[in-house]
DNA sequence: GCCTGGAGCGC
DNA sequence: AGGCGCTCCAGGC
């Protein structure tokens, strides 16, 4: 037998970390075992000769044009260079359902391979057909072809080893087709990575001091982590230092030359191959100074990654093969203090102090020994704290399970892209069921306007609550609603799913997206299951509880995405009908509590609040099980379930309230949306809240809260005056959305104000960074506090903070709101107690008493020229022409006054307020039986019933009806397509904005 | 007084 | 490069 003699051809276990194309070349990322040590190494695959399928789908629709079809595919083909190309009669189904569109249809797919031309944009049009897949990466098409889910265990069949290699990694290998790739059926546990923290310091330089340059550089490595663990193996550390010749750092790498050590630092990353580098900012912060200044000293841009190549500004996107964590970044997803300092972090998971220091001291190590000392053991101890962190936090092993249940890139989950995470969900559950769907296309982010109407708040009944309140809500509501309702692109058209108020659940579902849900949910329930038994590991519970998390935030990401203009599988109608469908089910809800007579005092989205009346805590749990049984017998998905019980409640606004949560015989104060929880005010503010709350949530009576609150904020006011209050009380800070020069009015803004400054300085400014600054009293006050505002490493003497502002600007209004509940604590009484004088207390607080409002049908709108106010009515009718400018206006923009109108009107009637006629009251404070009042007895109404509505809408139809011009025959007709649809009891608003788009 | 951004929450 | 709803504050007119 003839054999050709060639190189090696072997099955290779390979654990896929990463992919990246380059030349056209798809290459794969991971580890494979090296049989000889017995260790894993990092490696590389060459994936040769994959294809792309694009498919055609006729505009007609007939079988016979499709021997047509494929002729000018072929001549499509030549004119551009595709060679080798091949074309199938295939049946596909569409993605989005419209009137007209079969449930399945013929199509031709094209197959040729990446490394060809790509279809031009006219593809389309010289064929008369829709054309899909023509602009997919070849990174999708390996990862949805082949199946792989996030990173896992490929088995590749006839890997060849290659000698001579064109990436970084330890092993490099070669395989000729895709399809000898595969994912092992049997998982075995990922293989540990290999870790490398960063941290950098950063000094001002040149003769104004503006320049930013690197003088130190500190790694720490940690071989071998398990990353399902949240302990980190012993770490070799490194220093490199600028200094000068004779400096005393005996552990440091030294040289004078900054180009050196950063040089050095790419040596490094290139020497010990981290699979994993990590620092707290580093793709906002460490990676663009580091590129920034190898451009100014001009020096080659080193690659960051396992293959060897120029790094664009984007240096994020190129570090193919390592994965990048930025703490930072991801705190931002994932945790509920959306930007806390590097410092805070530390404090709350790893319960530490971290050793800050000021630019100064850094500064000061350029010339003195000691501090010398001390800033390079803080850069070390950065990298330190920076990796326990990501331990801690299960960044790698919770990433990692959101891209294994997507089946996007680890990078990408890492990077935090929730798009791309659903995209790819929805990709490979579309491939599966043989779903054509649309390319990537670019899409304008500029507008920011809202799309469609979200989730409903009833008004709250504002009052301090001294008997049990229920918590309701739904589990998942918007996952259950797809699932309850067969929701899905294949299932609704546009027009369908306008029909909020009629839709029922369907006896045979079939849509695709449903099922998505319905086994992510599943899943979700079955690992909670585990995590209840007893036999479980530490290692073990850890794992679940993450993959607990994981699925349930991607079923939850799923409904934002269709509501989202740049996903791929941007749906509006399914979002709107989803949330409309939301709103419907918490107003049923509302009504199902108050048919058992209990009364509901708040609700958002998907949750209700119970009054009960009682502080028996049986009472309130059989009370709570009631309601639950009667909401849930409506539904089958749906389920609503007793979240909280609070003994004490004071509910002060709209997603605004505190509590005493009842758990067992403990009790926790919850608060929600008030200044406390809040970042934007200070340590002052804070405290004095803190203290409102308290009184709220313990003391008896209002005599007691009032004396009580005088006391501290006499005692607060006189050790402001006498300048006793510490200085980092009244620091606050202030996230920048943009960079500093793209705000309209930056200079009235406080921290943009301050940002700017700080980028005169020559310190890194970027969005989503926290900007910390006082106010001070220096410079005048009539500027407007902006100007006054310093950044905290500008202000030296304490002294310069103007204390009388914090006490009238922060502590102030936040004491006033939580005090709104005492009799005789209104704002002037505490402006007195804090020693402000009178000028403070002009301004009424809000009371807790809702105001009602009485008013005749008018339609009223500020001319687009002059602005000048018009006002029609039954007595003054319209024109299409200002009153006061005579400029004209024009039918759209009418259109949409007179919708914002309508919308206004129909959202007082979702409010539900309700008032007693006879007493002339707000119903809120005295509602003892629901729908009866307590002062005289007499049924309640609803301050502005759907009937109110049918009125008011007729009257606008009045006032509108006018023969000239003919504009307003237009209004009007809409005025009636609006009390056409408001016959059910609430208008669909969704609905009346399709028009508008 | 009314309107507009912008933050930063809640869900 | 998920969504919308809702206070808040400033500032301009």
């Amino acid at each position: 037998m003839l054999t050709t003699p060639g190189p090696q051809k072997n099955k290779i276990d390979f654990y896929f970390l990463d992919a990246h194309t380059i030349r056209n070349k798809l290459h794969l990322f991971g580890k494979t075992k090296c049989k000889d040590t017995n260790e894993y190494v990092s490696s590389c695959v060459v994936v040769e000769n994959q294809d792309r399928n694009v498919f055609f789908v006729p505009k007609d629709n007939s079988e016979h044009g499709l021997g047509d079809l494929e002729e000018k595919i072929n001549t499509l083909a030549k004119t551009h260079g595709i060679k080798g190309h091949s074309l199938e009669r295939v049946k596909r189904k569409p993605l989005f359902k419209t009137a007209d569109s079969p449930l399945e249809t013929q199509c031709i797919k094209m197959v040729y391979p990446h490394r060809e031309n790509t279809l031009p944009h006219t593809a389309a049009s010289q064929t008369s057909a829709d054309v899909y897949g023509s602009t997919v990466s070849q990174i999708e098409t390996f990862l949805v072809k082949r199946r792989v889910c996030g990173p896992c265990w490929l088995e590749i069949d006839d890997a060849e080893q290659k000698g001579v290699k064109t990436s970084l990694c330890t092993a490099e290998f070669a395989v000729e087709t895709p399809k000898k790739i595969s994912v092992a059926q049997k998982q075995k546990e990922s293989p540990p990575l290999d870790i490398l923290s960063v941290s950098i310091r950063t000094v001002q330089e040149g003769p104004q001091k503006t320049k930013r340059t690197i003088a130190a550089i500190a790694g720490s490595f940690y071989k071998n982590v398990d990353t399902e663990t949240q302990s980190l193996p012993p770490a070799s550390s490194f220093l490199l230092l600028k200094a000068g010749p004779g400096t005393d750092a005996k552990e440091a790498f030294v040289s004078e030359k900054e180009h050196e050590i950063i040089e050095m630092l790419f040596a490094k990353i290139k020497n010990i191959d981290p699979d994993a580098i990590v620092s707290y900012e580093l793709t906002e912060d460490l990676l663009p100074t580091l590129f920034r200044r190898m451009d100014e000293l001009n020096i080659r841009r080193h690659s960051l990654g396992r293959l060897e190549l120029a790094p664009s500004r984007r240096a994020a996107e190129n570090a193919p093969g390592r994965l990048l964590c930025d703490l930072h970044g991801f705190v931002a997803e994932h945790e509920t203090i959306k930007a806390p300092s590097f410092s805070k972090l530390v404090e709350k998971h790893l319960g530490t102090k971290r050793n800050e220091m000021t630019h100064e001291e850094t500064e000061r190590a350029l010339i003195d020994r000691d501090a010398l000392a001390a800033m390079l053991g803080n850069c070390i101890e950065d990298t330190k704290l920076a990796a326990a962190l990501l331990a801690r936090m299960g960044v790698l092993p919770l990433t990692q399970q959101l891209a294994v249940l997507a089946g996007n890139l680890w990078a990408r989950s890492l990077a935090g892209s929730r798009a791309n995470r659903t995209e790819y969900l929805l990709l490979h559950e579309c491939h599966r069921n043989k779903i054509i769907y649309p390319d990537k296309e670019k899409t304008d982010f500029s507008k920011k306007r809202k799309g469609y109407l979200g989730g409903l708040v009833l008004e709250p009944k504002k009052a301090l609550y001294t008997t049990i309140t229920l918590l309701l809500d739904f589990n998942s509501l918007y996952p259950s609603i797809i699932q309850e309702y067969d929701i899905c692109f294949t299932t609704f058209t546009p027009e369908e799913a306008e029909a909020v108020e009629t839709i029922a659940p369907p006896e045979t579902p079939h849509g695709f997206l449903p099922g998505v849900l319905r086994r992510l949910v599943g899943r979700r329930k079955e690992v909670k299951k585990l995590l209840a038994s007893p036999l479980l590991s530490e290692k073990e519970k850890k794992t679940a509880d993450i993959r607990q998390k994981a699925l349930k935030l991607t079923a939850n990401s799923v409904y934002g995405c269709l509501g989202f203009p740049g996903s791929r599988f941007y749906g509006k109608h399914l979002a709107s009908l989803i949330t409309g469908l939301g709103r419907r089910i918490l107003r049923d809800s509302v009504t199902t509590v108050e048919k058992l007579r209990y009364s509901v005092i708040y609700g958002d989205t998907d949750s209700v609040m119970v009054d009960t009346q009682t502080t028996d805590m049986q009472k309130a749990v059989s009370i709570a099980q009631n309601i639950k049984r009667e909401i849930n017998k409506k539904h089958s998905v749906l389920e609503i379930d007793l979240e909280n019980c609070f003994k004490r409640l004071l509910l002060l606004q709209k997603k605004k309230y505190c509590a005493l949560v009842v758990k067992g015989d403990e009790t926790t104060l919850e608060t929600k949306g008030i200044e406390l929880v809040r970042q934007d005010w200070c340590g002052l503010a804070k405290d004095a809240s803190e203290y409102a709350v308290g009184l709220a949530m313990h003391e008896e009576t209002p005599g007691a809260v009032k004396q009580k609150m005088k006391l501290f904020l006499e005692t607060l006011g006189s050790d402001a005056l006498q300048k006793k209050i510490p200085f980092s009380q009244f620091l606050l800070t202030k996230a920048l959305s943009k960079n500093p020069e793209e705000y309209v009015e930056g200079n009235r803004l406080p921290h943009v104000v301050v940002a700017l400054r700080m980028k005169e300085r020559g310190l890194a400014v970027f969005p989503g960074q926290m900007i910390p600054f006082v106010v001070c009293s220096a410079g005048g006050r009539q500027k407007g506090v902006a100007q006054r505002c310093y950044h905290v490493d500008e202000v030296t003497d304490t002294a310069a903070v103007d204390t009388e502002w914090y006490l009238a600007n922060q502590v102030l209004p936040c004491v006033a709101r939580l005090s709104a509940w005492v009799e005789g604590l209104d704002r002037k009484t505490l402006a007195a107690y804090l020693g402000l004088g009178t000028k403070y207390a002009s301004e009424c607080t809000a009371s807790l008493f809702n105001e009602d409002e009485a008013e005749e049908a008018t339609i009223a709108f500020d001319c687009c020229r002059c602005g000048k106010q018009n006002i029609w009515s039954a007595s003054s009718p319209p024109a299409d022409t200002c009153r006061d400018c005579s400029a004209r206006f024009t039918f759209s923009f009418l259109y949409k006054k007179i919708l914002l109108l309508l919308r206004r009107e129909t959202e007082k009637v979702y409010r539900m307020e309700l008032h007693c006629p006879p007493c002339l009251s707000a119903a809120s404070k005295t509602d003892e039986h629901p729908r009866r009042c307590r002062e005289c007895g007499e049924q309640l109404e609803e301050l502005h019933s759907a009937a109110g509505l049918h009125r008011k809408l007729g009257e606008y139809k009045a006032i509108l009806d006018q023969k000239e011009p003919a504009v307003l025959a237009r209004l009007s007709a809409l005025v009636s397509a609006v009390a056409g649809q408001s016959a059910y009891p609430w208008v669909d608003c969704q609905a009346l904005f399709s028009f508008l788009l």
